[in-house]
DNA sequence: AAAGTAAATGAAAATACTTTTCATTTGGAT
DNA sequence: ATCCAAATGAAAAGTATTTTCATTTACTTT
């Protein structure tokens, strides 16, 4: 279950964030892409519909978006810095480096751990990534090939 | 086990890369250094030693690097890309959000949960990254003074 | 040990990415 | 309908990284 736009902006309003048309076709984009799209990658997918919506634009609205946890930073290899919609659930990565794509997943308990290496180093643990890296079904045929 | 410099310099041998000073040189700086650290930093570092250093010579050498393993690459929040030495076990991460130190630690045994979405995806997983993120004993009390 | 050669280097330019500044516009409260 | 803080776009500034190219150098082959 991911977020829709309609719940996005709930969150926006809420926080006292003025709903913008230009806000507005950021969810948009953001919520219709099913894979982590970089900041450039959503200003040109909304730029199509908007033409006039500026690049620092969509930098502000991911800050925020960020911030707010509705959407959801990957950190990996090429493509660093990316953005997919937020899940609610908490949840990790299996990203294809021959094509880019990411799959999520949820499974996967690690708090016993987490609690473990809290008490040993003591630190306060907020957050963790866990994310797989290999290539799809698709990429791994084509890496057979002479090219 | 961290590697040395004399074994990253065998493996660059190896590989028939020359050994020049200023290769070295950066290795001699990441090999003494426990922490995570930006391609910056190492550039400043060895820049003390040897003076005619350039920047450019420490992208290109950490690209050969990693490209072989002997370093490891991190992707996290602030100083997105880091490196430290490689060690020869495959290892996680915890990063404090305040100072930005990075522990290492070895536990944990991903590889039931690697073949369960091997097989459900039909994925080739090669690695994966596992790091937690919090703020360590110091920070977490800097954090509750009035600034 | 000297010579030859491909690889490596530094400086500068080019490219890419992100943030800041600021004058103008606008969403939404009143 | 009016007002004002917040949001916007364009441009500039600030960073980070890569490319280009003339020069130097590590290492191989004599």
């Amino acid at each position: 279950m991911r977020l829709t736009e309609r719940e996005i902006v709930a969150v926006l309003r809420h926080h006292h964030y003025k709903i913008t048309p230009q806000r507005r076709a950021v969810i948009q984009t953001i919520t219709a892409v099913t894979s982590h799209v970089t900041p450039t990658a959503i200003h040109e997918r909304t730029h199509r519909e908007h033409p006039n919506i500026g690049l620092v634009t969509i930098y502000r609205t991911l800050e925020i978006l960020a911030r707010l946890k509705l959407i959801c930073e990957l950190h990996a290899g090429d493509n660093c810095p990316s953005y997919t919609i937020g899940t609610p659930e908490h949840h990790h990565h299996l990203i294809c480096s021959g094509c880019g794509q990411v799959i999520d997943f949820t499974r996967h308990d690690l708090t016993k751990l987490e609690r473990d290496l809290s008490a040993e180093t003591g630190f306060e643990i907020k957050s963790h990534v866990l994310d797989f890296t290999g290539f799809c079904g698709s990429c791994q045929k084509q890496k057979h090939r002479t090219t």
